[in-house]
DNA sequence: TTCATTATATCCGCAACAGATATATCTGTC
DNA sequence: GACAGATATATCTGTTGCGGATATAATGAA
Protein backbone atom coordinates (compact mmCIF):
# COMPACT_ATOMS: atom_id res chain seq x y z
CA UNK A 1 0.00 0.00 0.00
CA UNK A 2 1.16 3.79 -0.93
CA UNK A 3 0.31 6.57 0.61
CA UNK A 4 1.45 9.86 -1.16
CA UNK A 5 3.46 11.19 1.62
CA UNK A 6 6.66 8.66 1.67
CA UNK A 7 6.21 5.63 3.40
CA UNK A 8 2.53 4.63 5.07
CA UNK A 9 2.98 4.29 8.78
CA UNK A 10 1.49 1.32 10.60
CA UNK A 11 -0.06 1.43 13.55
CA UNK A 12 2.96 0.86 15.70
CA UNK A 13 5.15 3.57 14.38
CA UNK A 14 1.68 5.88 14.68
CA UNK A 15 1.17 5.35 18.10
CA UNK A 16 4.91 6.07 18.99
CA UNK A 17 4.74 9.28 16.79
CA UNK A 18 2.07 10.71 18.43
CA UNK A 19 2.82 9.31 22.16
CA UNK A 20 6.25 11.74 21.36
CA UNK A 21 4.05 14.21 19.31
CA UNK A 22 3.56 15.10 23.47
CA UNK A 23 7.41 15.37 24.47
CA UNK A 24 10.17 13.68 25.17
CA UNK A 25 9.79 9.92 26.11
CA UNK A 26 11.90 7.10 27.43
CA UNK A 27 10.70 3.42 25.52
CA UNK A 28 8.76 2.58 28.43
CA UNK A 29 7.12 5.47 28.30
CA UNK A 30 5.98 5.42 24.94
CA UNK A 31 4.45 1.86 25.76
CA UNK A 32 2.77 3.46 28.19
CA UNK A 33 1.66 6.41 26.55
CA UNK A 34 0.33 4.37 23.78
CA UNK A 35 -1.84 2.33 26.65
CA UNK A 36 -3.32 5.60 27.57
CA UNK A 37 -3.68 7.36 24.83
CA UNK A 38 -6.02 4.67 23.17
CA UNK A 39 -7.94 4.64 26.68
CA UNK A 40 -6.21 1.25 27.32
CA UNK A 41 -7.69 -0.48 23.90
CA UNK A 42 -4.04 -0.57 22.36
CA UNK A 43 -1.20 -2.96 23.99
CA UNK A 44 2.42 -2.39 22.52
CA UNK A 45 4.16 -5.62 23.50
CA UNK A 46 8.11 -5.09 24.09
CA UNK A 47 9.01 -6.57 20.68
CA UNK A 48 6.91 -4.34 18.31
CA UNK A 49 8.12 -1.32 20.44
CA UNK A 50 12.03 -1.51 20.52
CA UNK A 51 11.91 -2.84 17.54
CA UNK A 52 9.83 -0.32 15.83
CA UNK A 53 11.94 2.18 17.87
CA UNK A 54 14.93 0.97 16.25
CA UNK A 55 13.17 1.02 12.20
CA UNK A 56 12.49 4.88 12.69
CA UNK A 57 15.55 6.15 14.16
CA UNK A 58 17.17 4.66 10.61
CA UNK A 59 14.07 6.50 8.87
CA UNK A 60 15.07 9.39 10.97
CA UNK A 61 11.60 9.58 12.35
CA UNK A 62 12.79 9.86 15.79
CA UNK A 63 16.20 10.28 17.29
CA UNK A 64 17.90 9.82 20.88
CA UNK A 65 17.51 13.15 22.74
CA UNK A 66 20.77 14.04 25.76
CA UNK A 67 18.35 14.09 28.08
CA UNK A 68 19.07 11.68 31.28
CA UNK A 69 17.45 10.87 34.46
CA UNK A 70 17.82 12.60 37.68
CA UNK A 71 20.93 10.65 38.96
CA UNK A 72 19.13 10.68 42.14
CA UNK A 73 15.87 8.80 40.88
CA UNK A 74 15.00 7.46 37.75
CA UNK A 75 16.70 4.41 36.12
CA UNK A 76 19.84 5.51 34.41
CA UNK A 77 19.69 2.89 31.61
CA UNK A 78 16.81 5.10 30.51
CA UNK A 79 16.86 6.69 26.75
CA UNK A 80 15.30 9.44 25.72
CA UNK A 81 13.86 9.98 22.63
CA UNK A 82 12.25 13.06 20.09
CA UNK A 83 10.42 13.57 16.95
CA UNK A 84 12.57 14.63 14.14
CA UNK A 85 10.82 17.63 11.96
CA UNK A 86 10.66 14.59 9.25
CA UNK A 87 8.87 12.63 12.32
CA UNK A 88 6.77 15.59 12.81
CA UNK A 89 5.60 16.25 8.75
CA UNK A 90 4.59 12.23 9.23
CA UNK A 91 2.69 12.55 11.51
CA UNK A 92 1.04 15.46 10.57
CA UNK A 93 0.09 13.76 7.18
CA UNK A 94 -1.22 10.67 8.77
CA UNK A 95 -3.83 12.39 10.75
CA UNK A 96 -5.11 13.97 8.07
CA UNK A 97 -5.36 10.98 6.36
CA UNK A 98 -7.11 9.73 9.33
CA UNK A 99 -9.63 12.32 9.22
CA UNK A 100 -10.29 12.24 5.97
CA UNK A 101 -11.24 8.86 6.38
CA UNK A 102 -13.77 9.32 8.94
CA UNK A 103 -15.20 11.84 6.68
CA UNK A 104 -16.28 9.18 4.03
CA UNK A 105 -20.52 8.51 4.67
CA UNK A 106 -20.37 4.76 5.75
CA UNK A 107 -17.84 6.16 8.80
CA UNK A 108 -19.75 8.89 9.83
CA UNK A 109 -22.80 6.44 9.76
CA UNK A 110 -20.75 4.59 12.48
CA UNK A 111 -20.37 7.48 14.64
CA UNK A 112 -23.30 9.65 14.08
CA UNK A 113 -24.92 5.61 15.81
CA UNK A 114 -21.98 5.48 18.23
CA UNK A 115 -23.09 8.59 20.67
CA UNK A 116 -25.88 7.80 22.28
CA UNK B 1 0.36 -5.12 18.99
CA UNK B 2 -2.95 -6.02 20.52
CA UNK B 3 -6.26 -4.10 20.55
CA UNK B 4 -9.43 -4.88 22.80
CA UNK B 5 -11.73 -6.40 19.81
CA UNK B 6 -9.76 -9.00 18.08
CA UNK B 7 -7.07 -8.85 16.17
CA UNK B 8 -5.53 -5.18 15.07
CA UNK B 9 -6.80 -4.16 12.10
CA UNK B 10 -4.12 -3.85 9.35
CA UNK B 11 -4.14 -0.76 7.12
CA UNK B 12 -4.64 -2.38 3.99
CA UNK B 13 -8.04 -4.89 5.97
CA UNK B 14 -9.58 -1.16 7.13
CA UNK B 15 -9.89 -0.12 3.54
CA UNK B 16 -11.17 -3.54 2.33
CA UNK B 17 -13.33 -3.29 4.98
CA UNK B 18 -14.54 0.76 4.82
CA UNK B 19 -15.25 -0.08 0.70
CA UNK B 20 -17.12 -3.06 1.25
CA UNK B 21 -19.13 -0.81 4.45
CA UNK B 22 -21.00 0.96 1.32
CA UNK B 23 -22.18 -2.10 -0.61
CA UNK B 24 -21.05 -5.13 -2.20
CA UNK B 25 -18.09 -5.10 -4.72
CA UNK B 26 -15.84 -6.65 -6.65
CA UNK B 27 -11.89 -7.03 -6.41
CA UNK B 28 -10.95 -3.86 -8.86
CA UNK B 29 -13.96 -1.89 -7.61
CA UNK B 30 -12.62 -2.44 -3.98
CA UNK B 31 -8.97 -0.91 -5.46
CA UNK B 32 -10.83 2.02 -6.84
CA UNK B 33 -13.14 2.54 -3.95
CA UNK B 34 -10.04 2.80 -2.17
CA UNK B 35 -7.99 5.59 -4.09
CA UNK B 36 -11.49 7.16 -4.40
CA UNK B 37 -11.94 7.05 -0.47
CA UNK B 38 -8.47 8.57 0.23
CA UNK B 39 -8.98 10.98 -1.96
CA UNK B 40 -6.49 9.79 -4.14
CA UNK B 41 -3.74 9.15 -1.09
CA UNK B 42 -3.73 5.36 -1.10
CA UNK B 43 -3.22 3.06 -3.95
CA UNK B 44 -3.37 -0.86 -2.55
CA UNK B 45 -1.63 -3.07 -4.96
CA UNK B 46 -3.06 -6.13 -6.63
CA UNK B 47 -0.56 -8.34 -4.54
CA UNK B 48 -2.33 -6.54 -1.30
CA UNK B 49 -5.71 -6.84 -2.65
CA UNK B 50 -5.33 -10.12 -3.04
CA UNK B 51 -3.80 -11.58 -1.13
CA UNK B 52 -5.90 -9.81 2.02
CA UNK B 53 -9.15 -11.11 0.60
CA UNK B 54 -7.61 -14.14 1.03
CA UNK B 55 -7.15 -13.71 4.39
CA UNK B 56 -10.34 -11.91 5.64
CA UNK B 57 -12.54 -14.87 3.89
CA UNK B 58 -10.72 -16.93 6.06
CA UNK B 59 -11.04 -14.96 8.87
CA UNK B 60 -14.79 -14.61 7.71
CA UNK B 61 -14.79 -10.94 7.64
CA UNK B 62 -15.72 -10.71 4.57
CA UNK B 63 -18.03 -13.38 2.42
CA UNK B 64 -18.50 -14.03 -1.61
CA UNK B 65 -21.48 -12.87 -2.84
CA UNK B 66 -23.75 -15.07 -5.19
CA UNK B 67 -23.96 -11.50 -6.90
CA UNK B 68 -23.12 -11.79 -11.17
CA UNK B 69 -22.49 -9.01 -13.53
CA UNK B 70 -24.83 -8.54 -15.98
CA UNK B 71 -24.35 -10.92 -18.36
CA UNK B 72 -24.27 -8.43 -21.67
CA UNK B 73 -21.54 -6.34 -20.02
CA UNK B 74 -19.09 -6.41 -17.47
CA UNK B 75 -16.42 -8.98 -17.37
CA UNK B 76 -18.00 -12.58 -15.97
CA UNK B 77 -15.04 -13.41 -14.33
CA UNK B 78 -15.49 -10.80 -11.57
CA UNK B 79 -16.55 -12.09 -7.91
CA UNK B 80 -18.43 -10.11 -5.46
CA UNK B 81 -17.95 -9.56 -2.07
CA UNK B 82 -19.67 -8.03 0.95
CA UNK B 83 -19.22 -8.00 4.96
CA UNK B 84 -20.17 -10.17 7.16
CA UNK B 85 -21.88 -9.26 10.48
CA UNK B 86 -18.32 -9.86 12.05
CA UNK B 87 -16.66 -7.92 9.38
CA UNK B 88 -18.80 -5.07 10.11
CA UNK B 89 -18.42 -5.11 13.76
CA UNK B 90 -14.96 -5.03 13.36
CA UNK B 91 -15.33 -2.17 10.89
CA UNK B 92 -17.30 -0.22 13.50
CA UNK B 93 -14.93 -1.08 16.29
CA UNK B 94 -11.68 0.18 14.14
CA UNK B 95 -14.02 3.25 13.04
CA UNK B 96 -14.35 4.29 16.68
CA UNK B 97 -10.72 3.36 17.99
CA UNK B 98 -9.67 5.73 15.30
CA UNK B 99 -11.98 8.94 16.37
CA UNK B 100 -10.68 8.62 19.77
CA UNK B 101 -7.22 8.66 19.00
CA UNK B 102 -7.54 11.83 16.64
CA UNK B 103 -8.87 12.94 20.06
CA UNK B 104 -5.73 13.42 21.67
CA UNK B 105 -4.40 16.30 22.19
CA UNK B 106 -1.57 16.52 19.95
CA UNK B 107 -3.64 15.05 17.12
CA UNK B 108 -5.77 18.23 17.79
CA UNK B 109 -3.53 20.29 17.50
CA UNK B 110 -2.88 18.95 14.25
CA UNK B 111 -6.03 19.10 12.97
CA UNK B 112 -6.62 22.83 13.87
CA UNK B 113 -3.93 23.81 12.38
CA UNK B 114 -4.50 22.22 9.24
CA UNK B 115 -8.07 24.39 8.87
CA UNK B 116 -6.73 27.29 6.92
C1' DT C 1 -7.88 -4.69 -34.86
C1' DT C 2 -5.40 -2.54 -31.81
C1' DC C 3 -4.79 -0.72 -27.41
C1' DA C 4 -5.84 0.96 -22.85
C1' DT C 5 -8.42 -0.41 -19.19
C1' DT C 6 -10.61 -3.69 -16.50
C1' DA C 7 -10.15 -7.97 -13.89
C1' DT C 8 -8.28 -11.84 -11.26
C1' DA C 9 -4.52 -14.35 -9.41
C1' DT C 10 0.03 -16.09 -7.81
C1' DC C 11 4.98 -15.89 -6.59
C1' DC C 12 8.44 -14.35 -3.68
C1' DG C 13 11.62 -11.29 -1.26
C1' DC C 14 11.45 -8.17 2.35
C1' DA C 15 9.56 -5.70 6.32
C1' DA C 16 6.89 -5.78 10.39
C1' DC C 17 4.81 -7.84 14.21
C1' DA C 18 4.76 -10.07 18.79
C1' DG C 19 5.54 -13.56 22.10
C1' DA C 20 9.26 -15.49 24.61
C1' DT C 21 13.23 -14.80 26.90
C1' DA C 22 16.99 -12.48 29.32
C1' DT C 23 18.80 -9.13 32.28
C1' DA C 24 18.82 -5.52 35.50
C1' DT C 25 17.11 -1.42 38.20
C1' DC C 26 13.94 0.98 41.06
C1' DT C 27 10.55 1.51 44.83
C1' DG C 28 7.71 0.51 48.44
C1' DT C 29 6.90 -2.39 52.37
C1' DC C 30 7.24 -5.99 55.60
C1' DG D 1 17.80 -6.09 54.54
C1' DA D 2 15.11 -8.86 51.85
C1' DC D 3 11.55 -9.41 48.77
C1' DA D 4 7.93 -8.41 45.31
C1' DG D 5 6.27 -6.07 41.68
C1' DA D 6 6.74 -2.56 38.58
C1' DT D 7 10.01 -0.32 35.64
C1' DA D 8 13.33 -0.57 31.81
C1' DT D 9 15.95 -2.16 27.77
C1' DA D 10 17.06 -5.50 24.40
C1' DT D 11 17.38 -9.57 21.30
C1' DC D 12 15.79 -13.75 19.01
C1' DT D 13 12.72 -15.92 16.03
C1' DG D 14 8.53 -17.81 13.94
C1' DT D 15 4.77 -16.01 11.59
C1' DT D 16 2.16 -12.79 9.02
C1' DG D 17 1.53 -9.07 5.79
C1' DC D 18 2.97 -6.17 2.20
C1' DG D 19 3.80 -5.14 -2.64
C1' DG D 20 6.23 -5.25 -6.99
C1' DA D 21 6.59 -8.31 -10.76
C1' DT D 22 4.49 -11.31 -13.58
C1' DA D 23 0.87 -13.84 -16.04
C1' DT D 24 -3.45 -14.23 -18.25
C1' DA D 25 -7.59 -12.79 -20.28
C1' DA D 26 -11.98 -10.13 -21.07
C1' DT D 27 -13.98 -5.56 -22.12
C1' DG D 28 -14.73 -1.32 -24.59
C1' DA D 29 -13.59 2.43 -27.32
C1' DA D 30 -11.19 4.41 -31.24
Amino acid sequence: MITTHGEPLTPAVLHILMALSEGERHGYGIMQAVSSQSEGAVKMGAGTLYGSIKRMLVQQLIEESEMRPDPNHGDERRRYYRLTSLGEQAFQSEIRRLERLLKVPSAQKVLREAQR
